[in-house]
DNA sequence: ATTTATTGTCTATAATTGTAGACGTCCATA
DNA sequence: TATGGACGTCTACAATTATAGACAATAAAT
């Protein structure tokens, strides 16, 4: 058995998460405005979130006045190289290089993170 | 809008489509049984998420005596980019780099694959 | 100090997902 | 041709997810 009990993130907690990454830290209020712009969420959708996130233990507050600032309790970085580990789990038929090319060509890298996978590449041999 | 309406598998449906891209067409029984043996899913599970596959699109059947033949009705890899689509849409703060490169640290590239990578970064002037 | 607005919690409901039993039908074999 | 097994369908139900209204507590404004 690998590790298959972390916890994963629905759909629409994935959005609300990428504001919290994004902002680094803000009020209820901020995700509701976010969220209504967006996504046309009701308040009310956005606060059921926010609490499960915080259940889940994505999001983590600290009082101030009658209200919470959330901000994320697990960095970005990490959620999404867990989303990765799915995505590659269902790699069938050695399709890992095409898959690799497909988002290489999708995203936008800088020189230097060109110069880094390259130089993994290079480094490639063993194995 | 971007294209949001593309249908999703859930974790256990991509698990019987994992199974039905590697074998290409087979039976409900050969279905059951490896359901079984990876997953100690009863039949009827397995049945479910078989017609469920069928509704979505994903599983095209074939009549043969009284039972059918389940074959991949979508590409593996097509599925597999859109579900790269959806990783990809939660990067955040430009960690598509750090991203690539956890993906190709873990995945067992080929050489030709190591190859088609490296050109396609040297041909990423452009954008 | 009273009113008003803000915020989190509780409750609710429909849809989706995971998991599976019951059962009628069709085929093969006795 | 009767019957036993294999197969798909129907039904079921609990858990999770999406979505949101109601409301009490608290802070802010008057």
């Amino acid at each position: 058995m690998t590790n298959e009990r972390i916890a994963k993130l629905t759909p629409a907690e994935w959005k609300i998460m990428r504001m919290a990454w994004e902002k680094k830290s803000c009020a209820s209020r901020d995700f509701c405005r976010e969220g209504k712009e967006k996504y046309d969420w009701a308040p009310s959708t956005v606060k059921t979130l926010l609490s499960r996130l915080v259940d889940k233990g994505f999001l983590k507050t600290s009082r101030v006045g009658n209200s919470y600032l959330y901000q994320p309790a697990r960095p970005a970085l990490k959620t999404l190289y867990n989303a990765a580990d799915t995505l590659l789990e269902n790699v069938v038929g050695g399709a890992s290089g095409p898959l690799l090319s497909y988002m290489v060509k999708k995203s936008r890298l800088s020189p230097e993170e060109i110069e880094e996978l390259r130089s993994l590449l290079d480094s490639y041999k063993e194995v």
